[in-house]
DNA sequence: ATATAATTTAATCAAATGGTTAAATCGGAC
DNA sequence: GTCCGATTTAACCATTTGATTAAATTATAT
């Protein structure tokens, strides 16, 4: 709908349409102009190298994936209410933004210097996560299982099947897309289910 | 130790180590000549393309790591030993080629098409994998999970690690590599014991 | 030894690509 | 209107890169 964007935000958009589709090496200059109805010239008129360009739309898709670790943190509640909340968060997030997992991981692979300059300022959140499943398992609700372990799992759950799109599409949905949406649909349920039974202690009475 | 290469498997090995670190486009066939040991003359004398040197790599690397699912399912056992063996064995195998997931997973979502040569006569995997699952509900040995959940959970839990390195690397790990390779070693046990919880139903006794 | 295949050397090509430049044009602010 | 930044056009440059070729050299088998 609206048309309004100035020029800075549709080479902002159409770098990282194409910058995640083709990753850092695959991408053209030439086809981001394109992809921002601009010509080349003005391009470098705005972002003098690619490499700039690139470094910009990656801390700024890096940040939207680590932003939800941040706020889930921050929030008070028990660990039930804390694992319901930040998986179907999390699942939600990235159904929006389904490409950035594969992308961010990629980079940081190709990379992983890269990592260094994200992560600055971040040990809060981890010392946070860490200390919420300690305390969860010192009062005993879940298991004793590792927090570093738990935390991976988690992640691993939410994450994988969108980086793995193509791999599940083609291997249990018969390259069939309307399926995928759907088990993408179904995924915070089961996810959240697998998880409690893994490591909730008391899982008496459930709907 | 031995050096009793022909040049062909130079040539593969030298192929397969660059294209796993940069992928496709950011692969250089003077590159690839220069890790084998020979110039770039040869290397175009024993594969024409650079296309058809990715794709002979990508097709070996794909069954690699899909070769470990075709033996899993071939091996009757109880559904308890087949989570037990197969977790452990992928896990196993992952480790001495940590390197190959992420690699099959970019180039898979920058070309999907590439999906469909690699998993012709594939089918019966899917089929026979299902049907464990499904017996295995039947039977009541584990909660009635969506099969293709309980399959992709596990897989998500066996590869996720080893795509995400530099991230858990350096966000839970501070960047020290031996703790890594301490949290991987720890890894089938805990995810056995995670998948186990999440959904066998009489885990009474256990060491 | 000699024919055949493997390998090197070195040069070359065409195309793609990141980046630059100068001049022209457009559009809005004053 | 005029001034100034935004934008276009179009050409250009240097470099990289995949690929080819011809000729020379080496190794190998017969």
């Amino acid at each position: 709908m609206a048309k309004e964007k100035s020029t800075e935000d549709k080479i902002i958009n159409a770098a990282r349409k194409v910058f995640i589709a083709k990753g850092m090496d695959g991408t053209r200059m030439q086809e981001i102009a394109d992809v921002a109805g601009i010509n080349k010239a003005l391009l470098h008129y705005y972002y003098r190298t690619k490499t700039k360009l690139f470094e910009r739309v990656f801390t700024h898709a890096f940040k939207e994936v680590f932003v939800v670790l941040e706020r889930a943190v921050s929030n008070e509640m028990d660990f039930e209410r804390f694992l319901e909340k930040f998986i179907s968060q999390y699942i939600k997030l990235l159904k929006s933004k389904s490409y950035i997992p594969q992308f961010v991981i990629h980079e940081l692979n190709r990379n992983p210097d890269l990592i260094v300059k994200q992560l600055q300022d971040k040990s809060f959140i981890k010392e946070k996560l860490f200390q919420l499943v300690d305390q969860a398992i010192e009062d005993k609700v879940i298991r004793p299982v590792p927090p570093v372990h738990l935390i991976t799992n988690i992640l691993a759950l939410c994450i994988f099947p969108f980086v793995a799109r193509p791999i599940i599409t083609g291997f249990a949905m018969d390259g069939d897309k309307k399926k995928f949406k759907t088990y993408i649909d179904e995924r915070p349920e089961q996810v959240i289910a697998f998880v409690k039974h893994a490591v909730l202690i008391n899982q008496k009475e459930e709907a």
